[in-house]
DNA sequence: ATGGTCGCATCGCGA
């Protein structure tokens, strides 16, 4: 069988319902990861999308801030939620489908504006993040699976729109590159969309503060499809779907995809 | 070199 998953941190599901139903409709994944929900579960819009298709969801949730859920036309089973680093954040779920894959979808701590955790706790949270979530694909190693999510850090040199401007700016500096690819390594885990799209500048993330975002281009790629190597052969058909960006009061990220062949 | 924009626990904070 195949399936289409998604990935979007969509800065509040409540005010941008309309806007994941526009995605619903009109490209349909199989699955979709959403980060930044920035709601309790019980508050989280799901009668629009359970009349698109999405009648399984699993979520984690909290008051303004943070939050994840994944949406699924194919049946799901939770397979639970860890608070890497103590924070008390609704930063991951998982979820595994009925064909026997698992999902991973994760909200890293942005790491607030200073890239020293001597002086900024927040990079520190960010940095303890990474090291719990390399420490457990280290000892758990995960099978059949698929992670996705904002991890909030932009890693190569052709996912930021000037590297050399950027090495000293939270996201892409290189100990957070380094902490991203100890994560990536722990669990074996293969870049998809670089797989499948390995040249050229591509982002998912564009500021607000950009008015003319569009035409500056100052993007970064925050949003990653990874998976384990018995699937990731499979994969195929990423992209990332700029247009979004655009719609009527847009998250600040765009969607990821991939397909599966399995 | 600075300030720029969003969302919500809304006039401060996190992103």
């Amino acid at each position: 069988m195949s399936f289409t998953l998604a990935t979007w941190n969509i800065n509040s599901v409540r005010l941008r319902e309309d806007i994941v139903a526009k995605l619903m409709a009109d490209e349909a994944p199989d699955v979709l990861c959403l980060q930044e929900c920035k709601s309790p579960v019980e508050k989280i819009p799901q009668e629009q999308f359970q009349s698109l298709g999405y009648t399984h969801m699993v979520a984690r949730g909290q008051k303004g801030y943070n939050g994840v859920a994944i949406f699924s036309k194919i049946p799901m089973v939770e397979a639970g939620a860890e608070d890497y680093a103590n924070l008390g954040h609704a930063r991951h779920i998982a979820g595994k489908l009925e064909n026997g894959v698992t999902v991973h979808n994760f909200y890293v701590p942005a790491g607030g504006d200073v890239a020293d955790r001597e002086v900024n706790e927040k990079f520190g949270q960010k940095l303890d993040y990474l090291a719990e979530m390399r420490d457990a694909f280290h000892k758990d190693a995960p099978k059949k699976s698929i992670l996705v999510g904002d991890l909030n850090i932009a890693p190569r040199e052709d996912d930021v729109w000037d590297h050399k401007k950027l090495l000293k700016v939270v996201s892409h500096t290189p100990v957070e590159v380094e902490a991203l690819a100890e994560v990536q390594d722990a669990g074996a885990w293969v870049d998809v969309t670089r797989t499948d799209i390995p040249d050229g500048k591509l982002y998912s993330w564009w500021s607000y503060r950009a008015k003319d975002w569009d035409v500056a281009d100052k993007g970064r790629r925050l949003d990653h499809v990874w998976a384990t190597p018995d699937i990731a052969g499979a994969a195929h058909g990423s992209r990332v779907l700029r247009d979004a960006r655009g719609w009527e009061k847009p998250s600040d990220h765009a969607p990821v995809f991939a397909t599966f062949d399995l």
